[in-house]
DNA sequence: ATCAATCATCGTAATATTGCGATATAACAA
DNA sequence: TTGTTATATCGCAATATTACGATGATTGAT
């Protein structure tokens, strides 16, 4: 099949597995943490600094705004791209909570 | 091509994306979630509790236990399955890592 | 208007993931 | 031993992901 049966799933739990996803892969953590270790935004040096093809960086960052992890902006002939920290900060708070899912309880058994 | 080019990228970025894969189905995120919640060895009442047929939830306990986020033990005829908190207290250490870039730098450009 | 630069999209090939029926395996019970 | 229960593995079909060459679209420069 390939397809996740998402219906059976709480929307939390969709949620998480969709940022997951986001992280998923070398690349689109490497976008991520070069956006931010400029904090600014980056007019596509993205390609020089990690070792991909042009198109396939464009479509890890579309991925990555589609998310709306991501924001771009036109400028000039070249996009600028930039951490939407809004809704990163919003995600962190999703994924944190299920990281931290081992501070609820104390017990011990295996 | 399907294949990431994981040689390109650094271990922590590789790892990252390893572990964000886990996290990347909503059946593992819910596997998790239960047995967090159980907080004990759970002995295969994951088939009941999500609703996807047996091979299937066998298939992504293999994958978690691959990851060393769970451990199973045989237990006479069935398998007990819990989380390896040490392994992922690790593992949070490093998500926590990276979702927590954005305190690290303050100024906002977009 | 023409050209160069930058980025997006299309199309395609290779590989990965998801799901499950059928079947194998292992432990216990009678 | 035979049967029952619980879990794992095999094999397959459907779909998703990754990567990139070729091409299109947009902007700025001359």
């Amino acid at each position: 099949m390939g397809l996740a049966k998402t219906e059976i799933f709480s929307d939390s739990q969709n949620a998480i597995a969709k940022f997951a996803k986001a992280f998923a892969h070398p690349a689109r953590v490497s976008i991520l943490q070069h956006l931010f270790k400029i904090d600014s935004c980056v007019c596509g040096d993205l390609v020089n600094e990690i070792g991909l093809a042009q198109p396939t960086i464009s479509q890890h960052l579309k991925e990555l705004k589609h998310l709306g992890l991501i924001k771009g902006s036109v400028e000039g002939t070249s996009v600028c791209y930039c951490i939407d920290k809004e809704n990163w900060t919003e995600m962190k708070k999703l994924m944190t909570n299920f990281l931290d899912q081992d501070l609820s309880n104390s017990t011990d058994c295996c």
